[in-house]
DNA sequence: CTCTTCAAGTTATAGCATATTACATTATCG
DNA sequence: CGATAATGTAATATGCTATAACTTGAAGAG
């Protein structure tokens, strides 16, 4: 879409690769502070530019958010992806639970503009953002090692996925109290995985009379 | 904790009930379009009051919203106490489980605000707003109606309230994509319960060989 | 009943962020 | 090599948060 030259003169006046420069170092204001955190002329100064140049490359505050969120998203599958692949005594799905707890409460920044941010709801079918995000399902899907198929695996993949959103929010937020207090992430999200399995399996059996 | 005077002079100059103006103003306006919306200036202008009339009040903005999330929480519980107590075929837990959605859905600015911001997590144990949402967890685990105790039902509330929680922001966020598209909201969270449900009895059997 | 005092308003102002407009510089390609 | 588009700058308008200093009126003490 954007030809992006990305060389780099070094002469000054022209920074040479503003609009990625930019990407960047908001990925690492939102990672501390959350979306509110990231400001147009923060950026701007740290970077050595003037205020109103980030406007060359993009229309408003909003504009980069999005171009920070899809990139974030890329940078949330290349984890999953390597979750998925690793070895391991556990299951890919087990695997790929975890990380992304661990992603949503060490980075919860990102996760927050990624997952709790309006930026998405706004992201039209089609666009970077929404792909990115719709790869991150898929890989979710291919985690599933359960033989169901068609829209029984897309019901547990959901199903997996709001409860791990769910966990890291709760966890995030501080409601995770009481006795729960006591019990570690790991070993509720484990509790979702199983409990997902249980439930498929349950499903397929029943699917399986069904047929029959 | 504060005395609020809370009455109604009418005679200009003094308003004689801003603070509750305010927190109720703001929650119609967090409604529409989330927490960002909030502006104290904007709703200074619409109470006929000075812009910083509003700081007599609240020390800063995220003191306001700590006040409206309470406020937005409290409503909330109300909504669960009433989904609890009517009667219908479907199950307490379910009654619950639907009511949420559709605040979470229909109320959605709130709800973000509530559940997705930061708000939350800065509210410190104790405060107004901490209880107020343990109220909600609270009324989660009294709709259950499995007979698990202490940790084990604790933990099937927090799977029930994670999910849930899971379901309302994917959907916002366009992300119930696929065949998932075709499928009723009411239905995945049925579905979830029923998850639950089956989890916890199994669980429960577990437990109970356990012990013997 | 008046006087004092304090909560709850006001105006004025500082500071920062977004965004636009008009102008300057350099890269690129015909 | 020269035109033009891309990318930068300076100047400025607007809007929001927040503070300071002043004003009003309600309410209790004497």
């Amino acid at each position: 879409m954007s030809p992006r030259p990305a060389r780099k003169p070094l002469n000054t006046y022209h920074h040479g690769d503003l609009r990625d420069a930019l990407v960047q170092a908001a990925l690492g204001e939102v990672e501390l502070g959350g979306p509110e955190a990231i400001s147009i002329s923060a950026l701007a100064k740290k970077l050595g530019v003037s205020q109103p140049a980030p406007y060359k490359h993009f229309a408003d505050r909003e504009s980069l958010l999005t171009a920070v969120t899809a990139q974030a998203f890329r940078q949330f599958n290349a984890i999953l992806r390597d979750s998925i692949g690793k070895r391991s005594k556990l299951s890919k799905l087990s695997r790929l639970a975890q990380a992304t707890l661990d992603f949503g409460l060490r980075r919860n920044g990102i996760y927050r503009l990624m997952f709790a941010s309006r930026i998405m709801a706004c992201a039209p079918k089609g666009s970077e953002l929404h792909v990115a995000a719709m790869e991150t399902f898929e890989l979710l899907l291919e985690s599933l090692e359960a033989p169901a198929v068609g829209l029984l695996r897309q019901r547990s993949a959901l199903q997996i996925w709001a409860a791990l959103h769910g966990v890291v929010m709760l966890a995030e937020q501080g409601l995770l109290t009481g006795q729960l207090a006591n019990v570690s992430r790991e070993e509720l999200v484990e509790d979702i995985v199983e409990q997902t399995k249980l439930a498929l399996s349950v499903a397929i059996k029943a699917a399986d009379k069904g047929d029959r």
